[in-house]
DNA sequence: CTTGACCTTCCAATGATGGGAAGGCCTATC
DNA sequence: GATAGGCCTTCCCATCATTGGAAGGTCAAG
């Protein structure tokens, strides 16, 4: 099977296969006589898995670490189940981060007349008039940006 | 005041002001005869208002926007309540595409043992074997990845 | 044997930010 | 007035995951 086979039977682009397999994250392809990658059902497996730990939003390296653990017929439960709740964790931060913002944003426009006149809540807030909207919303220790 | 002051009272770093300004974000700077740039207490204002923005969680592109109605005294508060409301619309599709991960992992997670163990539904998930979790938690349109 | 679809490598860009080097400027101290 | 060290300048590079494209080789069907 070439690279783009292996990229539609994966989810993953042929872009993203050669890229994976630069950086390391996937062993070298095997080549046909003229220089094209094979891939095995074996490989396609592997490319699917890398799909869908991007689709629940592990970042590249921390998909290293659970491919390891996947090859890894001693592996333990409990490192992947690890790897899981730190993954579960990071993106609890962000949510509840998110909905900071999103909170903010909704008291700010809720105010905001939203029509022809130039008052802006929105605006006054941006230029620094935070009396306008309560600081707990966003001054918290909780901001990493 | 020179850029570090003007840093340090607005919150964005030296390295950010001059690169707001060199994609076109903020006007030039003024420049002392020696090629310092120089800043006013307006433009420290405006620092902090992009600051601001960027802790909404806003990109340059929309601050930009939201700048150019700052600037405009016979802006519409709609203008401006409608970028806020785009904001928030953004915000709260990738809080709901990072709950749908969490609760993913969560339930796979929760059926991890977590021991010594290799069996893993964790691992066993991200290598297809997808009638472990409902499909309906992550195959929906909502990803843009 | 040509055509079109595929493959290869290499280079560049994204967005927002940080790091660092090489060199100039400013100020305080001796 | 010289010097030190702290600030400034520009320029280049790196991040992270991904996409795009160009230039050129290969394969399969007509």
């Amino acid at each position: 099977m070439n690279i783009g086979e292996a990229a539609k039977h994966s989810g993953v682009s042929a872009k993203m296969i050669r890229y994976y397999e630069q950086t390391g994250l996937i062993p070298s392809a095997g080549r046909t006589a003229s220089g094209y990658r094979t891939y095995t059902g074996t490989d396609v497996q592997m490319l699917r898995f890398i799909r869908r730990a991007r689709d629940l939003g592990f970042q590249v390296e921390a998909i290293g670490e659970l491919l390891a653990l996947w090859r890894d017929r001693s592996r333990h439960s409990a490192d992947v189940k690890q790897l899981a709740q730190a993954q579960i964790a990071g993106l609890r931060r962000k949510i509840v981060e998110m909905e900071s913002m999103v909170a903010t944003l909704d008291h700010l426009a809720q105010g905001c007349s939203g029509d022809d006149r130039p008052d802006c809540p929105i605006l006054a807030d941006l230029e620094g008039e935070a009396s306008l909207v309560a600081p707990a919303c966003h001054s918290g220790p909780g901001f990493n940006r």
